[in-house]
DNA sequence: GGAAATGTTTGATCTAAATCAAAAACAATT
DNA sequence: AATTGTTTTTGATTTAGATCAAACATTTCC
């Protein structure tokens, strides 16, 4: 920062108390930047920058040299695994808060994609690892999350290598309507950023099933369809009790 | 360590001098702890200890409530979730130099138990939190190795999720394959440490199947059956094609 | 507003893997 | 060595979900 000599005293306070970036964050309490203290925000915000992405944009594909983590801070991301001939797995949906990309140099383990407009804050490795070395409690967050995203990933086998397709479907949209809560957002309805095809790629299933699927909720009054992104959850524990 | 009064040298020396479990441990290359100096091992010594387990013995049970971290220095473990009804999915199978268990209070996300015999180090996670406070490169090599895990766990969905029979048998066999080569083990002919109803558990298929993709491995001469869990790879190429 | 493109639903048929069934191989115990 | 229990293999049948096909709904864009 320069301050100019004959620079007014109000302008000079303004100048000082500026906000940044991340002190302005309202995500902040559910990311791992949470763990930071007030006055390290500053720094923080300085080894970051803002990006925008619009739907559909490539974030990284996998083959690219893996060179940022990136903070979701608006909008979805999808990240997602190509197996060879044009299979896909998406490994998972990311929302506000959601931390993706590699600590590590080499490539990422899959592509992400913004469905929707999304604005992430990008790190690189490298910076990220020096603050790291100043503010070691930025690594046990960081740690922290990951041994989380890892519990999630393990309990995702479970549904993928034994859940039947109206047992993956049920557990789909009570994990959905989880995630919105807890990030502050109303549980019912809720919104499926995303569409039949993607949460087929999502579940191991095919789109028609994954039709039929919301088809039998609907039928069976478990849930009402406002429109096809847009479900109402009537029973909850009927829900739960299909999703295991 | 008491010094009684009268000691003679040799003796004092040598109590001084005593190699730790740590410092004595062969696995610890391929370990967490490996990111360790020879300074640190004796008091990281002290803060776990040793403990073996038998055949199908519990380490742990998914309801438990999670105190520890665990490191494989001998043996396997399989981790695994039950559904409900009594579904099984196996989270991974272990060797030396993998930790499991839970850095956080609350619950396992799994269960472990141990195939054939194991001997582990049994970290508390209030002792091991205490010593990443004080030597921080611990932190920063879980965080890699979590984090590595977490890549794993990803690549899992893809199989679980998008391949068939055949290409998860095969590319069972390469990993387990790359797994011992990785930890200084012969690569060729693989032993499998655990029996088919587990191979069938860890992959989304049943028994049946397992055994009848195993057959026609051995029919198209990609593999030798030398016992049943005996695997002899003829042809690495043709098997990892297989396995996309 | 209408055409084109994209996404969703429903029906008919097919198939990979599950299930059911039984024999064979192997290991453990007396 | 015979008995018992466990694990694996192979065959016959069934089935959940994939694939194929077509209509329908929704969004996008001149």
């Amino acid at each position: 920062m320069i301050i100019y000599f004959g620079m007014q005293s109000a302008q000079l306070n303004k100048e000082f108390n500026k906000k940044s970036r991340c002190s302005e964050c309202n995500i902040r309490p559910y990311s791992f930047c949470r763990c930071l203290q007030e006055e390290n925000l500053k720094e923080f915000s300085n080894i970051s920058s803002d990006k925008k992405f619009q739907d559909k944009a490539n974030i990284f594909l996998q083959q690219d040299d893996a060179k940022n983590i990136y903070n979701i801070t608006e909008g979805n991301v999808k990240i997602y695994q190509l197996i060879d001939d044009g299979r896909i797995q998406i490994i998972g949906f990311l929302y506000p808060g959601d931390f993706f990309g590699s600590y590590k140099n080499g490539k990422y383990n899959y592509c992400a994609e913004a469905i929707g407009d999304v604005r992430v804050c990008v790190f690189e490795q490298k910076k990220l690892d020096e603050y790291i070395d100043k503010n070691m409690v930025l690594a046990k967050e960081l740690l922290n999350q990951t041994s989380h995203e890892l519990t999630l990933a393990q309990d995702r086998m479970g549904v993928l290598g034994k859940l039947d397709a109206t047992e993956r479907l049920a557990k789909f949209l009570m994990n959905i309507s989880e995630q919105r809560k807890r990030i502050g957002w109303q549980n019912n309805p809720i919104s499926l950023p995303m569409i039949r095809q993607d949460i087929a790629d999502y579940l191991g299933l095919t789109i028609e099933t994954v039709s039929r699927e919301v088809s039998k909720l609907k039928t069976s009054n478990i849930v009402k369809v406002l429109s096809s992104k847009q479900i109402y959850i009537n029973d909850f524990n009927k829900l739960s009790n299909l999703s295991k």
